[in-house]
DNA sequence: TCCCAGGTACGACTTGCATCGTACCTTGTC
DNA sequence: GACAAGGTACGATGCAAGTCGTACCTGGGA
């Protein structure tokens, strides 16, 4: 399959995706994650061990890529997943932000 | 009944909630018209001419209040809806600005 | 006083979404 | 080659959310 899958260009963002993709708590978990870890970092989807089945785990990070918040890649036999860091500030200044201040309460 | 009807304070103010608020494009219309106003602005929910009934209508300035981004009280006939600015800017710093911006965009 | 206009409350309907189980594919390892 | 591990695809299910019609309430105006 190719690489270039559901992966939306920076001009292609749209503010609607991007808030219905962070209104779930546990894709807020993953790219709060991410932004929280150094630049560039690559992981796995199981590497968050988030609480639901395989299949739930995938259709979250569909959501996130189709939004363009996170890209995908594959590597050998895992899809490293990499938080989009310089198009999300460039297209929405402060997001990030906004979504790592929020460990600091309850989720 | 009572002015103070599901309006949270600021440290109670969840950015889940504020984001599922905000994920629908008739509520972002709504505040992205009242962030684009003069400060203060207070005007009806019929003055936003949403496409919907009128029971939608008070659907969605519901779930604005009840995620603290306006604020309504009744003034004689109507119920007017102030946008919480400073609350907002407070809690969720850059958040505005993000959704003013959209207008140069497609909804 | 009567009526209309602005909003709300309630119930119903429909769509979308989060979730899961299962089957399947690919890759690396033994 | 056989097998386990990481992910995906598909179908099904249950619940939340958007939408509406209707009835109702409250003020203001003719």
């Amino acid at each position: 399959m190719p690489d270039e899958q559901g992966h939306p260009e920076l001009a292609e963002m749209e503010l609607g995706k991007v808030l219905s993709a962070l209104a779930d708590p546990l894709r807020r978990l993953v790219v709060r994650e991410l932004a929280a870890g150094p630049e560039g970092e690559a992981r796995t989807c199981s590497s968050f061990a988030l609480p639901v089945s395989k299949a739930t785990v995938t259709h979250h990070f569909r959501a996130l890529r189709e939004a363009g918040l996170i890209r995908q890649v594959d590597r050998g036999n895992s899809r490293m997943a990499t938080l989009r860091r310089a198009d999300i500030e460039q297209r929405f200044p402060g997001l990030l932000a906004l979504l790592v201040a929020e460990d600091t309460q309850d989720v």
